[in-house]
DNA sequence: CGACCTGTTGATTCTGCTCAATCAACGTGG
DNA sequence: CCACGTTGATTGAGCAGAATCAACAGGTCG
């Protein structure tokens, strides 16, 4: 891990929406290039500094004893995340797909910690949103949310990218990943979406896909 | 709403863990009494203030278009909620069973916002911990994990206090009432609970409740 | 080419939901 | 005091959605 070679600019961090005056306020870092599946921290590792995503996408995972795995979120270009309230990360990240990264050293100096609340917040904000689609959303309205959430993060065009597999979608959903397969299966027999590729997905009825997660 | 009146000092503020600085910080404000079921702020509401809660309990929830609702936190005493990364409240906040709430005024003005920070860092702690529930736990764990975590935050004891009822339980725990029902009784055919009171949970099994949410 | 990995699809099982009845506790009004 | 309505909790029967188990297709890489 901690690989730092060869970037591949797959889309510049979007106009620093959720870090602005926090970068500006940091000495130039390096960024560190994570390829697919290289681990940025562990669970247990200590905790400490926060992590700016340039390009490419992270899951933050957790797992039980018995091994389920969720993931809590996926961050892309333009997010920070890191937070943690004890001295251990209780999650752990990794690069989806090839991921730029820029550590913001030291909390504990002295920084802007109203932008750093302000990220926080906002992490909250996604967490309570995705608490509902767990908690009370089927397997349809749930893939539903996720292609609306990342079609807004991407830009809204009509195509939706999704840097990771069908492993790490039913990871994130609390489904299985058949049932992604067989979710997205519905929603092509059903003219919603048009599966370009694996990991590529044309809207064609973007008002039915708002309706299923409203 | 806003009924000042009666205190019923159920538990005091249990030594202030979420809120260390912050309202030594404070001047003292006034503790505003919400009767079972008051509405502390609506969904829509301008966000400003945080709201540190004395004694009760308070529910968090969010309504989807088509009237499921989720409970996405609950908060005892010591514990502060209120955080909104835009404007507008996204959920609302409700009193359970009768709280004394205390406003901590002027997030715009200068606040320890480190210790802010590491209040909202908990939260989002604890919603991790809730997502993973949600998406990766079946009804029997879901409610062993409650009941643990309900029985941390009263200090361990061997009787658990439930302040909220089952409807409740079950818009946190993304279940029916009904199954929070048939789990309970299927806990107390394993001898693993006893039900004192239909509020009122004696742990016999410890060990059991803690290999369920493990 | 074969091994492997990811994704898709099918068949079957099972968990938890829906619908519905019942019960206990409580308050109200005659 | 009792009949009545209400509200929350429990329990049962049947069903549906998603999981599980399993087979197979396509692509990649050694």
């Amino acid at each position: 891990m901690h690989i730092q070679s060869g970037f591949r600019a797959n889309r510049p961090a979007q106009e620093a929406t959720g870090a602005p005056d926090l970068l500006s306020a940091m000495q130039p870092a390096a960024v560190t290039f994570y390829p697919e599946g290289a681990v940025i921290y562990a669970q247990g590792d200590t905790a400490g500094p926060l992590y700016f995503v340039e390009f490419g996408c992270v899951r933050i995972c957790r797992l039980s004893a018995d091994g389920r795995r969720q993931i809590t979120a996926f961050h892309v270009a333009g997010e920070v995340f890191g937070f943690e309230a004890g001295a251990e990360h209780e999650s752990y990240a990794e690069s989806v797909d090839g991921t730029g990264i820029q550590a913001l050293r030291s909390t504990c100096g002295n920084q802007p910690t109203g932008s750093l609340l302000l990220l926080a917040v906002r992490s909250l904000g996604r967490m309570q949103n995705h608490l509902m689609v767990l908690g009370r959303r089927n397997a349809n309205e749930r893939m539903a949310a996720l292609l609306v959430d990342l079609n807004e993060r991407q830009g809204g065009g009509a195509v939706v990218y999704l840097p990771m597999q069908r492993n790490d979608i039913a990871d994130y959903l609390g489904i299985t990943f058949e049932t992604v397969s067989r979710i997205l299966r519905c929603l092509k027999d059903q003219r919603i979406v048009r599966l370009k590729a694996v990991n590529e997905i044309e809207i064609l009825d973007h008002e039915a896909l708002l309706d299923m997660c409203a």
